[in-house]
RNA sequence: CGGGGCAUAGCGCAGUCUGGUAGCGCGAUAGUUUUGGGAACUAUAGGUCGCAGGUUCGAAUCCUGCUGCCCCGACCA
């Protein structure tokens, strides 16, 4: 992509609302725009980043067996009044009414939607286990929206939810998502730590939230510091191997950690000194086992070996993919701006042009460009007529990992400059060696 | 939902007390000179002063009502 060609609405100075540092950020690299208390237009530099999550949350999920849907973000009322949500949910629940006068809302989450889905579907224990998922908007209409994406009332949400015929099947399937959360976390480029949870309105008993530690967290998190060295699955683990998973599980759990919720002070202060971590966390991920919450007062069951009906066990597992990318923010940064991971990064290279114009840096820039893109490698070229502190301070300030400074006292010696965004790292290297090092391949 | 603020150009702000016909910085656009960490000069564009009513010869400014947004707390993915 060529700046010049691109729509990056960079501003200068922090504007005023955003008091926390990825919403400053967010702003600042022209990713969102606000349109009303917590709600946000994505633009382009933004839903890069938000499509790469996702992604990842995509691929992870499938990996682990679950199945891709897509529901309506408008729900009708009527299902809502069966599991008695409708009432219980509050003013929280944006309401709406059709032409015809007909209660519908803008849907929350889809509990009761997907279990519509599956009672109309699926008859016997054989189809069992199934887990269903789905990325889509949310709305909660909190009663003070704040941080920008980080706590807005429309965010996107990967809800995804398990159909077990009894316990010890879905337990299985909250392990899996509980294994295909630490894969998830750690190809995001992120340590999430699993916390004991309380179940909330969405009730239940079996709750773990992955928290990432970062100092303008909103929750108070307390665990063992050994967690922050565990090595997450590999990309073979073996999802139907049901001791295999809850062994991961159990060691994922067997350490001190919890929020101030379910904080004890006794336990914690039992661990050795230089193993307590007390800090701020950020949510990013949420499972929850609720058995038969649901599916009883739904009648979602399934006819079991013995012949007779029973209510199918569920869980719900859910990740922020809009929250994930501020919180992503809040974990990486600097002073000059974000520090994306490379997973992540909405261009893994940018070129900077220093001098727009003259032949030779236009034609090695050129050069560049069109090799990296034919490798498949997202890049950014800046070939804006600017100074070249300019395109430094955007370069920075939008993140991006490799960043290949291109200038006519580099290129006099046959050189261009390549920088590491994270490690401030800059090497001078000629353009051949340039390629090799962002492609992982000869010319 | 309690408490406190704010609303004037894309962004940040002054002007409001004391009514007199819209201003600053940054940004944008064009040109020139520049060019290795957010350049200088010149020119240009851009605002129904949140909305509606009222007072007045005259309202960004005074009065009334409304709306939107932000912050602290409680609540929450």
């Amino acid at each position: 992509m060529r700046l010049s060609r691109y729509f990056l609405p960079i501003l200068r100075e922090n504007p005023k609302e955003a008091e926390i540092v990825s919403h400053r950020l967010m702003l600042r690299a022209g990713m969102i725009k606000q349109e009303a208390a917590g709600i946000y237009a994505w633009l382009p530099l933004g839903l890069r980043v938000l499509n790469k999550v996702n992604a990842i949350i995509r691929e992870e999920q499938n990996r682990s067996g679950a199945l891709e849907i897509m529901m309506p973000t408008v729900q009708s009322a009527d299902l809502w009044r069966e599991s008695g949500r409708y009432e219980d949910y509050g003013k929280e629940m944006l309401r709406i009414k059709d032409r015809h006068e007909r209660d519908m809302l803008y849907g929350p989450t889809n509990e009761e939607m997907v279990t519509d889905i599956f009672r109309s579907n699926v008859r016997s224990y054989k189809d069992l286990p199934l887990n269903l998922y789905h990325i889509q908007w949310k709305f909660r209409d909190e009663v003070r929206p704040r941080f920008g994406v980080m706590r807005s009332r429309e965010f996107l949400m990967k809800d995804a939810y398990s159909f077990d015929l009894d316990y010890a099947g879905a337990k299985h399937s909250y392990n899996k998502m509980f294994v295909a959360y630490l894969r998830t976390f750690a190809r995001l480029g992120v340590k999430a730590i699993p916390m004991v949870a309380d179940t909330g309105p969405i009730g239940g008993d079996l709750s773990h939230e992955f928290l990432i530690l970062a100092s303008t967290g909103e929750s108070e998190v307390f665990c063992h510091k050994d967690y922050l060295g565990f090595t997450p699955p590999a990309a073979d683990v073996d999802f139907d191997d049901v001791a295999g998973l809850q062994g991961i599980v159990d060691k994922w759990t067997s350490l001190y950690a919890a929020t101030s919720e379910k904080h004890d002070a006794a336990a914690f202060e039992a661990l050795p000194a230089d193993a307590k971590v007390s800090a701020r966390g950020i949510e990013i991920g949420h499972i929850f086992y609720f058995g038969t919450k649901y599916s009883a007062p739904m009648k979602a069951t399934v006819n079991g070996p013995d012949g007779k009906d029973v209510p199918v066990h569920m869980g719900s597992y859910g990740i922020g993919p809009s929250r994930v990318v501020a919180a992503l923010i809040e974990a990486g940064h600097d002073e000059a701006g974000i520090i994306w991971p490379d997973a992540v990064a909405p261009f893994q290279v940018g070129i900077a042009n220093l001098k727009v114009g003259d032949g030779t840096t236009d034609a090695a820039c050129a050069k560049i460009y069109k090799a990296l893109t034919a490798a498949g490698i997202d890049v950014l070229y800046d070939d804006r007529d600017e100074r070249p502190g300019a395109k430094f301070a955007t370069m920075d300030l939008i993140g991006l990992p490799n960043q290949v400074i291109v200038g006519p006292k580099g290129l006099a010696e046959g050189k261009v400059e390549l920088k590491n965004r994270r490690t401030g790292a800059r090497d001078l290297v000629s353009v051949d060696d340039c390629l090799v090092r962002l492609t992982g391949r000869e010319p």
